[in-house]
DNA sequence: ATTATTATGGACTAATTGGTCCAAAATGTG
DNA sequence: CACATTTTGGACCAATTAGTCCATAATAAT
């Protein structure tokens, strides 16, 4: 048959970027892939080339959802130190509770990928760079509200609280100890006092 | 034969475990082990059990061999604080240069595995441990020398740390950039101040 | 030298991997 | 209703996966 009039390439892809983030990407077989996005094997392939472009499709995915609601953040009209610790606190707050522990997709990808996934590498990298100057623009406005000293560097501190916004959701992973990542957490915004 | 008298279990552990770091848990095939590790598919069984085995065992090697130099550190007699930073410089440096990327052997398996393994989640908690640890003999002696303030709490400083190193390692990995990650030890160890 | 031990290569599983292919079936279009 | 277009399930593929097993061969102990 016709594929579906309702099939919903998006909703697919989510799907899939859900199974590559719990499973990661080697350990992420196509029976995996076809079983959650339900469609066929022959639908898959036709519609998405392999496994390797959905898992680069999954990436942008993500990026799209996912990161762009962090990049929502700075819209927001709160004050922005308060905004960046919100972000922390949600990341904190994501790894300790129940099944939070995969963590970031992105950071995920990193980690498994990026070695020897130049492509996925690139992607990931961009992902990075989204959190980045969402911080900066943060930051910036944090200066221009008298919050934050224009002694500091916007960009070394955004790439400062991008880093340790991974650095939370690694430890995290190994020991998801509420007690442990608040004192990291609250620690790490010093730096903006 | 009879296992050759100067075969080297540990030697072979290493070997394994550097295939592990490089690859992944999932990625690494037990060919690939078998030929790294140079013994028989029948030795490797005999002698290490499953692949699994070989990995717990791998990251406890790790443990003993690249975390414990980290451990080493605290006991130089440099001031305590010149040692913290010389661990972030070492950071830094190593994922800059040439084939520098496979960052930590730690952190690649908490990001990996540590979800669906949790004997693996345990060693690698412990390894996290060990450089936390470390961090905290060092900001203890540094308050005693009166570099770092009495008001600091050491647990937490400590703990955050180590987060700062396990974040600089991901962000490296997407982007292997020395400018971007010293600015991210720079500001990190801005909160001994 | 003979025996007992131990490790070996490699044949062998059974399952799974990512991926191809096509006849059949369902759909949209006239 | 009939035709052209899509999409399907599932057979099929070669390669690889982790893991077992054993007769052979090399060593160590006597």
């Amino acid at each position: 048959m016709a594929r579906p009039r309702e099939f919903d390439t998006t909703e697919a892809l989510n799907q899939a970027m859900q199974v590559f983030w719990s499973k990661g990407y080697e350990a992420t077989s196509l029976s995996d892939l076809i079983g959650a996005m339900e469609l066929s094997k022959s639908s898959f392939y036709d519609t998405f080339g392999s496994k390797h472009e959905v898992f680069l499709a999954a990436i942008e995915h993500y990026k799209k959802t996912i990161t762009a609601q962090v990049s929502a953040v700075s819209t927001l009209d709160s004050p922005a130190c308060k905004l960046i610790e919100s972000l922390f606190e949600r990341v904190v707050s994501r790894m300790t509770e129940e099944g939070g522990q995969r963590g970031c997709f992105l950071n995920n990808c990193a980690v498994e990928v990026a070695l020897h996934d130049p492509t996925a590498a690139k992607l990931i990298g961009g992902g990075f760079a989204i959190v980045e100057d969402t911080f900066m623009a943060l930051i910036e406005r944090g200066q221009r509200e008298g919050e934050i000293g224009l002694d500091k560097d916007p960009r070394a501190l955004a790439r400062y609280l991008t880093s340790s916004l991974n650095g939370l959701m690694v430890v995290g992973k190994a020991n998801p100890d509420p007690e442990a990542l608040s004192d990291v957490a609250r620690t790490a915004l010093t730096v903006l006092d």
